[in-house]
DNA sequence: TAGAGGTTTCAGAAAGTTCTGAAAGTTCGG
DNA sequence: CCGAACTTTCAGAACTTTCTGAAACCTCTA
């Protein structure tokens, strides 16, 4: 038997180890969300340490508590500084660069949804309108033809990521939307 | 000179060819959406080609239309399947199975957000509450600690994905919800 | 119930992504 | 300006994801 059979189970692992594996798993969380969201893990658990450290970290520390070289950090912390998710910050009479997380996550959010979930709309949204015109233009004129059909479907499509623009810019704008139009698009017309 | 000189551009490309061509441009639109949204890129291809044409069709006609082998067909299209994004549908008389669309878009992205987003949050809320209570534990009792003050910052995260946890919920239950909460949230304490 | 027609599985190929580590570049105090 | 201290860049390594194509497996019909 070791001395483990003591408890707590940790009794006996020193409260610094303790307090960087917790902050660790935090940290790896927040990178499993944040992959989840498209980005890098890294990005994640860089801001997730420093947010939780509160105070600004020079990248060797970030290095070394995340085990990561200092390329990837190098490459993580000037992506997280483009989405405006962590500053860099110097201090007189340090050469080091310090890096500290911003704390305000609705911005961040925010940003995201503006800079890039509203450009991936507006990419999909083009191609669905400009298909859709074309598509009418082939139709016989006149009949209702089965490419009329695929048109009114690509139409729906429109009405849908119109609705889903209307959406992200609502949030990003004021905060507070209502998803029933969101809803009503995204149903099937009874016919 | 060509016989491209002729105007509209594409006055000698055969209809079906256009069509075509613009089926597989909206195909390819749904599919970087979907990519974005964590799926296979196939998968949005294989459900907008699907949709757009409003009948079912079997996997050999996707897989041309797609230029994808039959592997790939087939693995997507259970996956599909499982999301409740394509129907099986069998013929009388006919050895082959065919695929159809679903309609009902918000349907499809209610369970998502239900299946994978919900699960996801409640994940990486568990993580954040173990690890605030493993901190404040090991915080020195009666006095402020630096550990106090990290699992604070902790505690605001739980408070953050309680309330995007939230918001799903009531996104997937009645389709109706206000940001105003999650902006409160997620800006950071005046102190 | 044999076998033709269709589907799934899966090992390896291809493609894509992220990381490392060392070299090149930058910055600043002296 | 020099050179130590630090940062960025980037070619290739390592890993992950997705796809192919052929073999195994169904499943109807005759």
């Amino acid at each position: 038997m070791t001395a483990a059979h003591t408890s707590p189970p940790d009794a006996n692992v020193p409260p610094k180890d303790q307090e960087r594996a917790q902050l660790g798993e935090v940290a790896d969380a927040v990178g499993s969300l944040m992959e989840f969201w498209g980005f890098k893990r890294v990005m994640g658990r860089i801001w997730g340490l420093l947010y939780l450290r509160g105070d600004a970290l020079p990248a060797s520390d970030l290095c070394d508590q995340l085990s990561i070289s200092s390329g990837a950090a190098s490459m993580a912390l000037s992506e997280l500084e483009h989405w405006g998710v962590v500053r860099r910050i110097r201090r007189p009479g340090d050469r080091r660069e310090y890096f500290e997380a911003e704390t305000d996550i609705w911005k961040m959010i925010s940003r995201v949804l503006r800079e890039r979930e509203l450009a991936q709309i507006e990419r999909v949204l083009e191609v669905f309108e400009r298909a859709r015109d074309k598509l009418r233009s082939l139709a016989a004129p006149g009949e209702r033809t089965r490419l009329e059909d695929i048109a009114d479907r690509l139409g729906k499509l429109v009405d849908l990521a119109r609705v889903g623009r209307g959406l992200l810019v609502a949030m990003v704008q004021q905060g507070r939307v209502d998803l029933g139009p969101l809803v009503r698009f995204a149903r099937p017309r009874r016919h």
